[in-house]
DNA sequence: ACATTAACGATGA
DNA sequence: TCATCGTTAATGT
């Protein structure tokens, strides 16, 4: 018997473990599996939330795209996140377009149960509170490194954001994405994101693959992107 | 100065 | 074969 890779997906979540019995198995049986092509997109921008999702296998991008077509993207979302709670909590249509960046596995629970969730269970709801305060510490960082750092330490953060305990607990060290990524992420060009990835890969922060990134000393990682 | 877009060839999967 | 990478040139602020 291997076991559900559902099952173990939940058992990674931080926030079910601080449920009861009956409420992690009401979670279990209202929660959907669905896999999507690298490309594809999991949400389109103006949807209705109906779902809070958990990445469970790849990577996905929270992005815009202007009417000229110019995209930009506000988020990565590795494997072991969950996500979409901001527009589930004000039941707005989504704000921007969810894409999968590779070949993704993502768990759906339901609205109405990601709400039961937040009004009877005190933990699940105090869990939230925390996880809202990691995202917004790590923009307010964001925006100082943006204004105060160059390019380089831009591209640090950014990567690094990825690996955030608080938001990401279970960021695997080498992830799939390509430097045009990183760089739409970072707000700057391929071409800027290139040589910043050389320089932090010269200074013994990452080793770069083909398509892929690893992080060998996330300290040093995180240090560049303080610098300025 | 330094970033951006466009373009090119080289190379990995 | 196609995506990705490394690089250079022209251009903009």
């Amino acid at each position: 018997m291997t076991p559900d890779p559902l099952d173990s997906f939940l058992s990674q979540s931080s926030w079910m473990s601080s449920l009861t019995c009956e409420e992690a198995k009401r979670v279990r049986s209202s929660v959907t599996v669905r896999s999507f092509a690298a490309g594809s997109a999991v949400f389109a921008r103006g949807m209705p939330p109906a779902h809070w999702a958990g990445v469970m296998e790849g990577m996905l991008k929270l992005d815009n795209i202007t009417e000229e077509g110019r995209i930009s993207t506000f988020a990565g979302v590795p494997s072991g996140a969950w996500f979409g709670e901001g527009s589930v909590l004000k039941d707005e249509p989504r704000p921007y377009a969810v894409t999968a960046l590779t070949d993704s596995v993502v768990a759906l629970l339901p609205r109405s149960e990601f709400l039961r969730l937040l009004h009877e269970s005190h933990p699940f709801a105090l869990w939230l509170i925390g996880q809202l305060n990691a995202r917004l510490a790590h923009y307010v960082a964001q925006v100082q490194t943006d204004r105060l750092g160059d390019t380089t330490a831009q591209v640090a953060y950014s990567l690094s954001g990825l690996f955030n305990d608080a938001l990401f607990p279970n960021t695997a060290r080498r992830i799939t994405l390509s430097q045009e990524e990183l760089g739409r992420l970072s707000g700057v060009s391929r071409q800027v994101a290139n040589r910043a990835l050389q320089e932090l890969q010269d200074r013994g922060a990452i080793r770069l693959g083909y398509g892929s990134i690893e992080v060998i000393d996330l300290k040093v990682l995180q240090s560049i992107a303080r610098e300025g």
